[in-house]
DNA sequence: TTGTTATGTAAATGTGCATTCACATCGGAG
DNA sequence: CTCCGATGTGAATGCACATTTACATAACAA
């Protein structure tokens, strides 16, 4: 009647329509009836692969916090200009969120971080090295002079990330009802020129749009 | 046994029991129990006053909106320069989110957002509000030449916001483990300089630091 | 083949919670 | 003072959900 699978495919089958579900009707649906049902298998066969649902919990998180992270690390490690690196994590956090709706609920969740104090803070512990790895690329752009000298690394780091997560949450909040792709390439362009002297500045101020 | 109060009163006191219990225990922990319990009346008293809980996040939406709303139009209303502005708004949001530590996780909380579909409207609407007043403010600082020239408002706001949220988020998740004073004015100390024309470009980039 | 283990399921169990019910009693209008 | 509507409560009620139980059966080694 049923095909049995090893538990190791299971576990990924479980996780895959974890985030379906938190994706479509949100972390509050995300329920081991729904789960189970999304996976094709009974209420009871979730339990032979996971302790229980605030084990999925741990493993959604190490899921998403691998797929964010460790894109942001092996982008820091290129050989290409500090800007170039974060329009690069920038690209591709936008659409990692794009392709995984139920994300940034997720990621600040109170099922997250209410229930599993390991998990809440193996969470911010993430959430830091992102915002340290950002921080590094921009102290490094800083340092060779292609960003403004006055800029704090870590802080404007927390804004870039903020500028994410605050946009990533207004279209989940808004149902999708914007194009994520389109508001993060405006973002983007102007986050680009704050991290840059004004090119009016080069020029002292003189002859920038005269009328307006 | 009990004293016996107009409803207009019970309204306030069931609202501001249900803030204290979402700054302590999230969302998740707002049950009909607890607001009863932290308001001191029986569970079934509330319904005296609120059809039901759907109600009740209702009346916490109106509360925290027109709070932050509320405050922002008045300062945007002063005749000060958009600076002071932005950082009168950001002081007071933050102060608000010091005092009231449910709030970021409220605002962007499922149960606000998935059930009534005219209250998540309403409290979309607010944040473009909000989005829209500090847009404007910004738009005054660009035209009169003290911002940048290059900002966009609209992407700087939400980028202003972005920072604000995520900060609060931050602080909400870690159990408030951070100073949320400090990392704010460390936030806004820099998000100024972005505001305004880099000091060293105004001298054409020489004699800035030699050393560093 | 046979036995063992991992994998599978339907049905029960128990809990937490929103909401309703049936029955008081306070406080003001007359 | 005397009602009556507004306010108050303990005890149901019912549902949604996580987890457990008791019982199959596929997969595979020997």
């Amino acid at each position: 009647m049923q095909t049995k699978k090893r538990t190791s495919v299971r576990k990924e089958e479980i996780v895959a329509a974890a985030l379906q579900i938190v994706g479509e009707r949100g972390v509050r649906g995300l329920t081991i009836a729904a789960i189970a049902s999304r996976a094709e298998m009974s209420d009871a066969n979730i339990y032979r692969h996971f302790k229980g649902k605030r084990e999925i919990l741990a493993a959604l998180g190490d899921f998403v916090g691998e797929a964010v992270m460790g894109k942001a690390v092996r982008v820091a490690a290129r050989r290409i200009d500090p800007l170039a690196k974060l329009a690069a994590i920038f690209r591709s956090h936008t659409a990692l969120v794009a392709a995984t709706p139920g994300l940034p609920r997720f990621i600040f969740s109170e099922e997250l971080h209410h229930g599993d104090r390991q998990l809440a803070a193996s969470v911010a512990g993430r959430m830091g090295h992102y915002v340290e790895t950002l921080g590094g690329i921009i102290a490094e752009g800083v340092g060779s002079g292609l960003f403004r000298r006055d800029l704090s690394p870590r802080e404007t780091a927390i804004t870039m990330l903020g500028m994410i997560q605050f946009t990533a949450l207004r279209w989940s909040i808004s149902q999708r009802s914007f194009s994520l792709e389109r508001e993060a390439a405006r973002l983007w362009e102007n986050f680009e020129k704050l991290l840059l002297e004004s090119a009016a500045a080069g020029r002292a101020g003189e002859k920038t749009m005269e009328g307006a």
